[in-house]
DNA sequence: GACTTGATGGTATGTTTGTACCATAAAAAC
DNA sequence: GTTTTTATGGTACAAACATACCATCAAGTC
């Protein structure tokens, strides 16, 4: 054989093929082909490292989860020295919205993949539900913890509170990918809105 | 032949059976084989009536877009003989939250086509950008008029508090239809936003 | 040095798709 | 009563797809 290969790494490699193709020609214009033109490989490697396309499209959103979940995770730590409820509340909410190249990729090969998933039972909805949920229970913990803190007005329902801003996140950042809002503007209603419920500052 | 049939009845027919369709299995699994068979019809006939498939996908989102404008305008006009501004606000943004089967078809499918967009060219983006734009200036009117009733708060931007209440409504049909809320709590959801909006109820 | 085994390329195959073509019955036109 | 239209069915066809199969070459193993 030629040099040993790290699979994993060859995983990585492929599946971020096929998140390129997805952002650019949509999901479900991804063939076997196109992967791996967009790889640089032939199709029969696609074949060799993901048996089935399934395998591969599981495999893909299965990556493109944890991705995000690490994306949030490092904007709270950033955030997190200093532990401004408020600080902490808009950098997460912020993720959602597409900025850089690759967080427009993540979140259109996401959302394109949490639709498919509406009708498509094969991709078992688990993944699109686990995540949001923890999140509302964090943004509830955080929104209580401000509200003792004197930073947030004590008569907001934060469960409420908690589902309207990962609401208006999500409507958010389906806008800028449609391309009826910039990602600019879409921040700026997220920091008025969040600057209305923490009134000190 | 055998009775003169009435075209645009029959393109309506084969459309709604296209809705069904894609509903049903997602969009991109919608052939001419399968509307044909939901519609009860031969292939040859899809055809007869939408010479192309692209036709008849740019006929359905035409279709399905008119029919949403009319079941809102439906809602301020029911809503709109007593005219409470907040009344009417939570009416338009309502018809969003997918209850009924028919508005759940609806809103799937054109959230479907929306994602699609993103990526299709041919599908043009314009009928998702025309009707949000023509809505955030109705709401901003409304706001801006419940404002110098003294119904809201005068200190509110109405301009981005119409772009968080459309995204808030957005956001929470969309997860409805990824069954992570009932409608029943976006409905709560929404109308507890409202109430923070409108003090006065 | 012989042999196994991992990584890769190319090709064949059966299925599904959109679309084009051929056919027919029956109402309308004259 | 013949001759157009109109609405419909069935079938044929080329393209594209996922997948299975055959082949090869090089690095380890002994």
């Amino acid at each position: 054989m030629p040099k040993l290969v790290d699979h994993e790494e060859r995983r990585a490699q492929i599946i971020d093929a096929l998140l390129r193709a997805a952002a650019d020609t949509g999901l479900h214009a991804v063939t076997m082909r196109s992967v791996a033109i967009e790889a640089g490989i032939s199709v029969r490697l696609v074949q060799y490292y993901f048996d089935t396309k399934e395998q591969l499209l599981l495999a893909a959103i299965n990556r493109l989860t944890a991705r995000m979940g690490e994306r949030v995770r490092d904007r709270v730590r950033t955030a997190g020295s200093s532990p401004a409820p408020r600080a902490i509340v808009e950098a997460v909410l912020l993720e959602a919205v597409p900025t850089d190249e690759e967080s427009r990729i993540f979140h259109l090969v996401h959302t394109e993949y949490a639709v498919l998933s509406i009708t498509d039972p094969a991709l078992g909805g688990q993944p699109f539900l686990a995540a949001p949920n923890e999140m509302e229970g964090f943004l509830i913990s955080r929104l209580a913890a401000a509200q003792q803190a004197g930073d947030a007005d004590p008569h907001l329902d934060a469960r409420q509170e908690a589902v309207v801003l990962l609401s208006v996140s999500a409507g958010l950042g389906l806008s800028v990918l449609l391309g009826q809002r910039t990602a600019d503007d879409a921040t700026a209603v997220l920091r008025y809105h969040l600057g209305r419920l923490f009134p000190g500052s």
